[in-house]
DNA sequence: CCTTGACCTTCCACTTACTGGAACCATCAT
DNA sequence: ATGATGGTTCCAGTAAGTGGAAGGTCAAGG
């Protein structure tokens, strides 16, 4: 399989790919033409690879969870570990930007929206304590 | 006021207020040993910046934003404008990391976390469609 | 006067996870 | 032979800083 088709079966674009291999996170073989030549099991790790990304997992977590996916005898506790800990940083940026809509809904709110110089948005932002405070 | 006063009024690092003037946010005079001397005008840019900044705006938009809030006759439409295209992007990343929150919590859920091989997180990952689908 | 320590300065490199582009090679159809 | 698609490498840039080295400045203490 060359780039093109594994990108197109994986999901990712080809740039990437050849960036996750820049990163050995896989090793696709070359044919004697320099392409490059990926076997079902190289798909399958970007396939993978795709699927963490798109939960938010870094590519240092993804990194690790693959070694643990080649790894027959992992224990299922190391994974969830790393899970747990991704999970608890999506619960906290998801607080961080509720209170961030908040403040800003609020706001807009204030805001006339027209003509008029006079503004809530910018006073607010110009004086008053941090909007998160 | 030199730096490090400023950057404690204005709660920001020095290395940041640093970085603000090399990309032109604010520009503090100099004593003669080539201190920065910042004004009482900078360190209210600099208390807006970090506002601005805290409630996810980008520097980009700060700088719009600072270019507003020093010209007395805007409009406050154009600030509504910027805010709620913010307000927009703030909404919509939170539905995203709701999604995976979701995902995730489900997998880890699911994943007994102990020292058997089996994990359902890492099988779910490799197999199947992408977790937001 | 000299030193020490806490400031300040500049500049360069590094971070995350890619993305865009240039310059060049391979393959295939016309 | 030529043009259209592939593929390859490498270089640079993104957002928003952060860390550190090398070196200038200033006030206080001995």
């Amino acid at each position: 399989m060359n780039i093109s088709h594994v990108a197109a079966r994986a999901g990712l674009p080809a740039k990437t790919i050849r960036y996750y291999e820049d990163i050995g996170l896989v090793k696709p073989l070359r044919d004697t033409n320099g392409y490059r030549a990926f076997r079902d099991s190289d798909m399958h790790k970007l396939a993978f690879l795709g699927r963490a990304r798109a939960l938010g997992f870094s590519i240092e977590d993804c990194r690790a969870l693959l070694a643990l996916w080649e790894d027959k005898s992992r224990a299922s506790g190391d994974v969830r570990a790393i899970a747990e800990d991704h999970l608890k940083q999506i619960k906290a940026k998801i607080s961080d930007l509720q209170a961030m809509q908040a403040t800003l809904a609020n706001l807009v709110d204030c805001c006339a929206g027209d003509n008029r110089p006079d503004c809530p948005i910018l006073h607010s932002l110009g004086a008053g304590p941090r909007p998160w405070a």
